[in-house]
DNA sequence: GTTATTATTTAACAAATGCTCAATAAGAAC
DNA sequence: GTTCTTATTGAGCATTTGTTAAATAATAAC
């Protein structure tokens, strides 16, 4: 990634995948552990023991106390770049933008999403800590309440021609939330159940899927919402 | 359960919560580390240790080697007795059924199997299933995609007024499981993200969110899969 | 009450697993 | 080439954990 002045590992181990026994840079066998754990831990969850981990990396697992004290350390880690390297500031520019249609919006931001977080590393790191101690699922969610989903309704509002100044009503956010799960619910078909969940014929794009959903999401909204308020 | 001739454990005991430390006959007991295992496996994951498993039961963890062979053997118990708990043929008779309506049969379909499927236990056994060897997953959905899905799109074709007999068509099927997918994830929200994804307000009940859901989804496969057939 | 059956426990093992620390050797600086 | 730094390894430790086998004791049968 950066440019290192003389270290020249060869091209097959700068892959980071396979073992790469010399003597390496701090920064890059940190970066390669790093790499390696994410998948791992994705693929594992966080009972994975280290010796497995490093097994792939050709190194012995007690290298890894050089770089992380702890195994929580390493997960805490994990967390931090997967979270980080898959939140993009860029979608509440996007859904803030006013040269945008709704539905556009929309499906622009589903499309991206669907891209960036439902992956398999990030689906199943986000599952495998809400099933255990929360740590990383907490904090995302904390994001996407926070920072996305009133933008969507607040869109889905505007769409509906419902103005409204009072605060999002339970209706509005389940109607979303539908949406929302039906999409998410393409990763956990795709990186949890696996194979045994999946359509047999796979014409349907992400973006065709995600585009059928979104105009189901507003047509409904148009309905469901103006007639009670 | 069974009527025993004599044996009378204490009506505290007899909740299968904890310690039963007299002897007990075989099946009261298998049923109590069943049942025990169950709620142990669902909330700590397969790789829960026996030793904590037998704990709350007040029991040594040997004495499970005296029920079930090995671990695999419990948890293969566990698997089968989850599955069975809780599926019911009787969805296949209302969804087949003339008399009632399509928006009937959706929501009473729905709004059973949430309260049937959408338990702590059984969201979470069937995800940590899907994370690792997808032994419970995999024949879970295997029942799905035979049994239920196809009538629900049949039902959806009739409520549309699109007669075929043809194949089902990826179109349709990814419009029911964006519904599918949205009413699962109550429970993913419920049982996996817990307390940190909840509505602050919790007005509606799971039987609201599911009519407006089906709603929705009729409302909307009017409207999507009739332009293009 | 005595005996036979078996539910339950105690003791212990072998492998797995997170972690420590002293020894080694690859590369940098001179 | 020699020295110094430190990336890396090897040996080992303390727990954990699934599993086994023999000992114990509660209950049923007589």
């Amino acid at each position: 990634m950066q440019t290192q002045p003389i270290e020249e590992t060869s091209l097959i181990e700068s892959q980071g995948e396979h073992h790469s026994p010399r003597r390496m840079s701090p920064e890059k066998r940190e970066r390669q552990i790093v790499n390696q754990a994410i998948a791992f831990f994705a693929k594992h969850g966080f009972e994975g023991q280290l010796r497995t981990l490093t097994e792939d990396l050709g190194i012995t697992h007690t290298l890894l106390y050089h770089y992380f004290p702890t195994k929580a350390d390493l997960i805490e880690r994990v967390y931090q770049e997967v979270v980080l390297d898959h939140w993009k500031p860029e979608w509440q520019v996007l859904l803030s933008d006013e040269g945008k249609s709704t539905e556009a919006k929309f499906v622009e931001f589903y499309i991206d999403y669907a891209k960036t977080i439902l992956t398999h590393d990030f689906v199943r790191i986000l599952i495998f800590s809400g099933l255990s101690d929360k740590l990383f699922s907490d904090r995302f969610f904390k994001l996407l309440q926070t920072n996305i989903l009133p933008l969507l309704v607040f869109e889905t509002r505007k769409y509906c021609n419902f103005k409204s100044d009072q605060a999002i009503s339970e209706k509005e956010m389940e109607l979303l939330l539908g949406l929302h799960g039906g999409i998410f619910y393409l990763g956990i078909r795709r990186w949890i159940y696996g194979a045994s969940f999946q359509s047999e014929t796979n014409f349907m794009s992400d973006e065709d899927i995600i585009k059928d959903r979104v105009a189901s999401y507003l047509l409904s909204a148009q309905h469901l919402l103006q007639e009670k308020k």
